[in-house]
DNA sequence: TTATAAAATGCATTTTGTATACATCAATAG
DNA sequence: CTATTGATGTATACAAAATGCATTTTATAA
């Protein structure tokens, strides 16, 4: 589902050794999905409005879920709405003017906080001298770096001629 | 606790605009307490073993957790372990020898993987054109790239003086 | 002005994965 | 043999994401 790292059959035995699929240091459907309205209303003509329904439909993913992304995109200003009749949403800006990274920075939160010592969580006893937190910050300017070199317009492969395949779907 | 990203005061509406805490995009509490582990027995002495109720006492955490990621730490050779009477554990390698990067890839699995297309379960439509998946394959690289350039050694602070307040508090 | 269609909002429920607890088994020292 | 320590497997608790449902607000068309 989606280019997400999530859902794959690598299983590993959690107790004793690993179990399960894990989840973590993964970005969210709701990241997901937010990117993917994106790149969709990316190839609708200037003007023409996209409502939740026809998205949620043509990705066959959940419509109410994707009521609450919509939401979001709207409020941080990646998409303008209009209620009512005819209503729908378009991009606020070309898609080229919006970067991946600074789309996941509005729907994945704690990427901007690498929290050593939480005031009143704290408990490590050598984090006064611990030197991971850093090294893990250091790691995770790297991931948002290497987003914030791509924007929605590039989220589409321009080769072999599927932009114009995947133009005839979307619009049809 | 720890160094984690996680458990901060950081509160966002999920439904409607964001509700709570996401712990998404971070590193588990297996990869932290595998971490721990290891900067703990790196301030060990040559020969000494540390046991797991030592070291869960130490940091003040679950003992029956780490049993878990103890093994684990001995599975995939940075450990060594001994069982029965004065057994215990102490590294397989330097602290020096021993990449951040590569512990993390022995406790977040699915690290390795930027699944867009699962064979089973695939349901996006647009991901013969996304280029999604290779731009998070980017990214995730220069994380983990980032990471690669840090050993145990380098875990603890070596300013002022602390190394050494945290050598006596460790072996007292 | 009324009916309709769309987003906005709030709450409830289900699903999933992590963390934790607990109960044994296996090995080693003395 | 017995005590101690890691190894292993199962079960439970909890938190967060995902999803579903109901209602409200807003805008447009007829």
């Amino acid at each position: 589902m989606g280019f997400r790292f999530v859902k794959n059959n690598f299983v590993r035995l959690y107790n004793a050794v690993w179990i399960a699929k894990s989840n973590k240091m993964q970005l969210t459907q709701y990241t997901d999905f937010s990117l993917r309205v994106l790149i969709y209303l990316s190839q609708k003509k200037p003007g023409e409005l996209a409502t939740i329904s026809e998205i949620a439909g043509f990705y066959g993913i959940s419509r109410n879920h994707l009521v609450k992304v919509v939401h979001n995109l709207a409020t941080y200003g990646f998409i303008q709405t209009t209620r009512g009749k005819n209503g729908g949403m378009c991009l606020a800006r070309p898609a080229a003017e919006i970067g991946i990274g600074e789309v996941v920075r509005h729907t994945e939160p704690n990427l901007d906080i690498a929290e050593c010592f939480n005031k009143e969580n704290n408990s490590c006893v050598i984090s006064p001298v611990c030197a991971l937190k850093s090294i893990l910050d250091d790691a995770r300017n790297s991931f948002m770096q290497t987003l914030d070199r791509y924007t929605i317009a590039n989220a589409l492969s321009q080769q072999h001629g599927l932009s114009k395949k995947i133009n005839i779907e979307f619009l049809r």
